[in-house]
RNA sequence: CAUUAAUGG
């Protein structure tokens, strides 16, 4: 059972709906971790009543088969029917469902909600901390950003990238390629990262400071080859600095990907 | 073996 459900969690993941439901209907058996995949890929094509449907058919219902419902609401644009679940129906919550929320609410513009259950969660990890610290940074409040990167016991690729992206998505292109400077001393950056610092170099206009950061995607680190993000920013870069005929050529050579 | 946080066009 276990290998099947891997199985059709991979299908799930490439968001191949057809052979998920046709493999899932092959299976033998199935258990809560076969209806959670199910759940959340009814969710990720858009069909809640299928993905509510999976809830209720499901014997038991396990806190992750709950959270997976809350992502579907979410997700779908159901807002209000996850928040009723969550302060009413749910009468055990964990952190995973309440960072689920916080970011839902940071998503659709209520930051001060975010902040509010945040400040009543009973335990907060570091997914709390860098989904409150992306809530700020959305509505513009670096200042704030800053001070819960600075309050959180701990960090990690996500935070530092969280924050790299506050300062790229707010202008702050400067503060954001000397942040990168600063993570590189405690922390290996990842694809992410560089997907930020390219961003904010393609934004100061200057392209010669960009394609060192490119360069050293493939040099410097070990990170599979540039990925499409990346040649996104290059080309954005080389574009924006007048150089039209080299962006092209980027393009040309740039590996395809779904 | 399942659910939550970061990134460009």
């Amino acid at each position: 059972l276990i290998s099947w459900n891997i199985i059709l969690h991979m299908y799930s993941k490439q968001q191949c709906f057809e052979l998920v439901k046709k493999f899932f209907e092959t299976m033998p058996l199935h258990n809560a971790i076969s209806m959670t995949i199910m759940l959340m890929t009814y969710s990720q094509a858009g069909d809640v009543e299928a993905a509510r449907f999976v809830l209720d058919s499901t014997k038991e219902h396990n806190l992750t088969l709950w959270n997976a419902m809350l992502i579907a609401y979410i997700q779908n644009g159901h807002l209000s029917e996850a928040t009723k679940i969550f302060s009413s129906t749910l009468r055990e919550k964990d952190t995973s469902s309440s960072n689920t929320m916080v970011t839902a609410y940071a998503q659709s513009g209520h930051v001060d909600q975010a902040q509010k259950l945040f400040n009543e969660m009973p335990v907060r990890d570091i997914v709390s901390w860098t989904a409150m610290l992306s809530a700020y940074a959305q509505v513009g409040r670096l200042e704030e950003a800053q001070r819960i990167f600075h309050s959180m016991p701990k960090h990690n690729s996500f935070t530092w990238t969280a924050m790299l992206a506050a300062y790229a998505q707010n202008g702050q292109s400067i503060k954001c390629i000397e942040f990168f400077h600063e993570m590189g001393i405690v922390e290996s950056p990842n694809d992410v990262c560089f997907t930020c610092v390219l961003q904010s170099c393609s934004h100061t206009g200057d392209m010669r400071r960009g394609l060192p950061y490119f360069l050293s995607i493939t040099l410097d680190y070990a990170i599979d080859c540039p990925k499409k993000q990346h040649f996104s920013c290059m080309i954005d870069l080389l574009a924006r600095g007048g150089y039209l005929e080299d962006a092209k050529d980027l393009l040309s050579f740039m590996p395809f990907a779904p």
